[in-house]
DNA sequence: TATAATAAAGTCAAAGTCAGTCAAACACAA
DNA sequence: TTGTGTTTGACTGACTTTGACTTTATTATA
C-alpha cells in the first residue's frame, strides 16, 4: 500500500467521507499535488470509483471544468438491489472483488464474509464438469474454511 | 539445513515473530538479499509456507506490489483443522451443508456467513465450463446478495 | 455573432514494475 | 539408478505510470 494510485485512493475516500458523499475536485490541481500525471486521476476513477464500488462520477471539460465523485447514497437493501442490478447476467472475477469491496466498504458485509464470499467467486474455484463439482466444492469448502482460521 | 530455501525460511520465520504474525515483503529485495532468483522465493513460499503448516499468502503485482505472509494459530484453529483433513478430495452437498451446520454449532461461523457459504456449495451452484463461468460467477453472487437482505 | 484562443478533462497505447508459473538443470541420498 | 528436493531463468500476466493526442467548454477577439 505505497503506490501512488492507492495513496490517491485513501485521500479521495477519506475527503469524500467528511465531505458527506460528495465530492469536487479538480484533475490538474489533484495530479500536481500528488505528483503524477493528471491521466493517472483518471486511472484511480476507473479502477477505485467505480459503479460497482458505488460511486458514480461525472464530469466537465473545458474552463471552469472538474470532477465530481458521488458516493450512492441509498438505504441498504435498495443499495444491494441497485447492484444486484450492476452485476448483469455475468461479472468478472476482478468486478466481483470490486463489488464485494464496495459492500464491505459499506458495512454491509464484514471483511470476514467479504472474505468467504471471494472463496467461491474466484475462476478457479469455478471450473467445470459434473462430477467434478463434489471436488470443486471441496475445494471452495477449504478456502472457506481457511478464512475461518483466525 | 544450510541450503538457500532453508536459510530464507529460518529469515521469514523470525522476522514473522518480531512482526506479531504478519509480514509484508519485495520479492526481487528479498531474493537480492539472499542473492537467488526471484521465482526461489515463491518456492520457499510453497513449500515452506502453506496453509497446513499455517501460513497465509497473499500479494499484489505490478508497481508497489508485495507479498504479505500470516501466521495463523493452530492450535486455536484444531476443530477447523480437523475438519478440512475430514473433507478430503471431494464431498458431497449433503455433507458440506452437515459441515456448515457443524460450524455454526460450535460458534465458528455465524449463521449468515453459512448461508453465504451454503450459497457456493450448492449443486445448482457449481455447474460447468469456461465462458459459463462468469455467467455462473453472477448466480453466485447475486444469490449472496440476496441472504444479505434483511 | 463567428472565430480563435485557452482551459480543462478524456482516451489510449506504450513503457515500466512487480509477482507467478513452469520446466529444465542440478544436487544428493537411498 | 531413481527419486526427492533445490535452484535457475525464460516467459507470462497483473497492475501502474506516463505522455501524446483528442474532445469539449469557456472566454477573448475580430
Amino acid at each position: 500500500m505505497q503506490n501512488t494510485s492507492d495513496i490517491i485512493e485513501l485521500f479521495l475516500k477519506e475527503l469524500i467521507s467528511q465531505k458527506n458523499g460528495e465530492l469536487e475536485l479538480k484533475r490538474n490541481e489533484l495530479a500536481l499535488k500528488f505528483n503524477c500525471a493528471p491521466s493517472q486521476i483518471n486511472y484511480v476513477l476507473a479502477t477505485r470509483f467505480t459503479a460497482n464500488r458505488g460511486y458514480v462520477v461525472t464530469s466537465r471539460k473545458g474552463g471552469g471544468g472538474f470532477i465530481r465523485i458521488t458516493s450512492i447514497d441509498m438505504a441498504r437493501n435498495e443499495y444491494i438491489l441497485h447492484i444486484m442490478e450492476q452485476i448483469g447476467p455475468a461479472i468478472s472475477e476482478a468486478l466481483a472483488f470490486q463489488t464485494l469491496n464496495g459492500l464491505f466498504e459499506r458495512g454491509i458485509i464484514s471483511k470476514r464474509e467479504a472474505q468467504l464470499m471471494a472463496c467461491s467467486l474466484k475462476d478457479e474455484a469455478l471450473s467445470d464438469n459434473i462430477e467434478i463439482c463434489a471436488i470443486r466444492r471441496a475445494f471452495v469448502l477449504k478456502n472457506m474454511m481457511r478464512v475461518l482460521i483466525e
